[in-house]
DNA sequence: TAGATTGTTAATCGATTAACAATC
DNA sequence: TAGATTGTTAATCGATTAACAATC
């Protein structure tokens, strides 16, 4: 009811691509702030300043949401964070499995900020726990023996990956064999998994790698020969 | 000297694109264990499967280097390992300091494996440093008051960023005014600073975004309008 | 030689940027 | 109305994919 013209103009929310997809989360950032300071509407020209973008590719961007703008004026805040929330399917948290308490599992589990993105890790996993922990930050840890039991019985669909690099495709085949449909890879390892299982891999060396770069051509100037000592032999 | 047929053809190393930039240190890590399993040849299809890459893309992200491979053979795992850490400038380690210890801070600082990835974080710092706490993980830990100074002393050019999203902004123009050129941000917060300062954000909320869409449309087919109660309502 | 792979040039695909009419 | 911004269509730019000759 409440209008929709011909029943022919849903918002039906448009085609995403995968660089505008991993924008969404800043957006809702900056707008839940701009909420919190009392704004009602936010103009994708100072949208774009503060996210450091350009004016078009917000309103790209926030065509996918199918939430419109009021011309002359801006974007609704509040319906678009619901909208965001709406469309990433982070109304409702999605409750995870953690896989591995070391260095990293263990910041993930630390950090409180996950329910703001969706997500709530109920249960941690590891080879060997620590005798008699049983919690992690008041996450409850648990032997990896008893992962595919409890990933059945509280059909959880989405795990997080932070074991050594060297029993990553081992504890990622477990996970699917317990019906894990999809993977967050904090390894360093590429998984080979059934078609069908939705992995994403955390490539925190490759931002490295660009920043490394990007440094040493500010130092050293922008032409990057190999080494004086590689020299020309490419062949042989 | 040995022989550069007309000093004419340098390697020259080609230029990048940002995409295969960040596949390298996958390559690096790939080849790593190659070359620890006794491989001296690596062909394009075999990594192109291991990394669930296209053997093209291989070949032209590994151009970039300017190692050439055998014809009918394969690269030589031995000079690529060696080729890709030179271009990436992770031969020697470059000193680099690691501001607030929270959570994600504190990960990081037990992180091991970063001198694989040329880094070496050789002190960390705290607004307030919890008393009598001098050290984590075994790198010395200081108040922030003391960044400037140590910073110049020891002529530190990257900073990695792990303060309360609320301090990221300040924290980071203090950074700069300190003489930081480079800053690796795991803050949720777009940073403003001087053109020439290079930063590197990480993602992980984008990375999510993927991975619980992906997933959504898996469960619940690929149409997502936006849902039932936000109708037809474009404006207004 | 035969088989396999490199390296290069061309074609396709996808995302960003530009231009501008429509709208409040 | 005048000023500003939305939303769409077209043009550019960049990266991936394809095709194939050269090479060991």
């Amino acid at each position: 009811m409440a209008g929709c013209p011909e029943g022919e103009k849903m918002p039906a929310s448009k085609v995403y691509t995968i660089p505008a997809l991993k924008r969404l989360p800043a957006y809702l950032h900056h707008l839940r702030a701009l909420h919190a300071a009392g704004e009602d509407y936010a103009a994708s020209p100072a949208l774009a300043r503060a996210l450091r973008l350009d004016s078009m590719t917000v309103r790209k961007d926030l065509e996918i949401i199918g939430v419109g703008g009021l011309t002359g004026v801006g974007y609704p805040v509040e319906k678009l964070i619901d909208g965001i929330e709406t469309f990433l399917g982070w109304k409702n948290c999605s409750e995870v499995f953690l896989v591995g308490t070391g260095g990293f599992g263990k910041a993930l589990l630390g950090f409180r900020g996950f329910s703001a993105y969706g997500l709530r890790i109920i249960a941690a996993f590891d080879r060997n726990p620590p005798e008699g922990e049983t919690a992690i930050h008041g996450i409850p840890l648990f032997p990896f023996a008893e992962f595919k039991h409890l990933t059945e019985r509280l059909k959880i669909r989405m795990a997080i990956l932070c074991v050594e690099d060297a029993d990553a495709q081992e504890s990622a085949d477990r996970m699917v064999e317990a019906g894990i449909l999809a993977i967050w890879n904090f390894t360093r390892r590429t998984l080979h998994l059934p078609s069908g299982i939705i992995t994403q891999q955390v490539n925190l060396a490759g931002d490295l790698a660009v920043l490394s770069v990007r440094l040493a051509e500010k130092l050293h100037g922008p032409s990057r020969v190999p080494d004086p000592d590689l020299k020309g032999e490419k062949t042989r």
